[in-house]
Formats: C-alpha cells, sequence, structure tokens
DNA sequence: TTCATATGTAATAAAAATATTACATATGGT
DNA sequence: ACCATATGTAATATTTTTATTACATATGAA
C-alpha cells in the first residue's frame, strides 16, 4: 500500500467529498478485504458499471485508491483498483489550520 | 467544548459531508479562535446571512458546532456558535468499520 | 417614528452531484 | 460468426446542494 499525503485544503475537501457519499465507503471496504476488478466490483456492489466510475473516479482523485491493469490467464484486460493507506488525525486544530490557507472572499 | 461522538455510519458521512465544502472550513477555522454570533460571523466571511445559516445548518447537523443564545448589553438577542471538540482518527480500518454498517442494494 | 442591528425563513435560481441508458472497442471460447 | 465478459464513455435525466433575493419580527437609541 502506498501513502497519502495531503498538503492543500482542496486535498482535504477532496478526501471529505469523496467520502461523504455511503457507496463509496462500501467501496472501501470491499476493497480493504481485497483487491477488485471493475466489473467484479460492480457485481458485488450490485452497481452499474458507469455509476461505479463515477464513484471510483472521485475516490481515485481523493488519493484513496490506485488502479492498475492487468492480463488475465484468459486474455481479459483487468482493471484492478486498491485501497491506499492513509492515516489523518481529525480535530478542530487540523480544521483550524486549513482554514488558514483558505481565502475569505 | 463538548465531544463528539458518533456511532452510525450516517454520522460519519454526514460529518464528512460538512466537512466537504471550503466555506465550511474557514467557518470552523472563524470560530475556533473565538465564538462568534452569526451576524458578526457573516460580516467576517463576507457571506449573506441565508447563505450562512445554510453551511451553520449542515455543521449543527454534523455535531461540529453547537450554539447558544444570549442577550446583549445593548438588548439584542445574540445566537452564539462555537466549535464542539472530536478526535477521530480517519484511516482505511475505520473506513472498513463502517462500510460493514452499510447494505448492498 | 425612524434607524440600525439583531433574529428567522420562504421562494427561487443556478450549479453540481448522482444515476441511467445507450453505445463503442477488444479478447477468447464455442 | 456469435456469445460472454472485460474495457471505456457520451448523452441525458434526476436529484441535491449551493446561492440569491425578498420578506418578516424584535430591540434599543436617536
Amino acid at each position: 500500500m502506498e501513502s497519502l499525503i495531503l498538503s492543500s485544503h482542496e486535498d482535504y475537501t477532496r478526501l471529505f467529498d469523496a467520502l461523504s457519499h455511503p457507496m463509496r465507503i462500501k467501496v472501501v471496504g470491499v476493497l480493504s478485504e481485497k483487491r477488485r476488478y471493475v466489473s467484479e466490483l460492480a457485481k458485488i456492489m450490485n452497481m452499474s458499471r458507469p455509476l461505479l466510475y463515477m464513484h471510483l473516479k472521485k475516490l481515485e482523485e481523493a488519493a484513496i485508491v490506485t488502479w492498475s491493469y492487468e492480463i488475465s490467464e484468459t486474455g481479459k484486460s483487468m482493471k484492478y483498483y486498491e485501497i491506499k493507506d492513509f492515516d489523518i488525525h481529525l480535530t478542530p486544530e487540523l480544521l483550524t489550520e486549513l482554514s488558514k490557507m483558505i481565502p475569505i472572499l
């Protein structure tokens, strides 16, 4: 697992936004057990691929997941998603630090 | 400061959603310096009160802020907002625990 | 009584997020 | 050639969030 580094307040709002939808939390839960390729994940989640792609895109932009292509034994290209590691201490102090980076107006 | 207790996954998605907008992070930053009443906060933030109310409502529902009325020396009713304390260890493990509470479909 | 400053909210507009449908390519096996 | 299973995405509809405008009440001071 790679580890997540956040610097800007946009990084954090992107992260929080990514975690603000239950289906995306669920995706993280499913991927935490083992990495999965997109179609597999869509079946497990009982979700259409286009919708899953949208959610994965948000998780990806928030640097919560990564992916890599792999050719299966039967020759198919599979896009495997997996969780990146992170460890954020969410407190009023952190938010205060972040708020200093945000201009008023 | 009161301390925040979260139990359901809704509590967490509500919290993350509340923190997904830069203006709300900024509000937390401003309030962390000292408690403020609504009109005062609106001036500092250079924001209309109706819009600020909407953002405060989200922070309130996420249990990040609380408020109380107070009568000023000049007899006006003031609604003071302040930060509640919290300390959340945001890791893939936490999200995995949360995801167990979220049903598929 | 009028002004300034608090409060609160309803109605609406604008923008963004969420979700669906439909289409497209590529591969290997039957 | 056709089917099943991967990939990807464009176009659209629906819903929610964000933001604005307008109105309303109450208080004390001038």
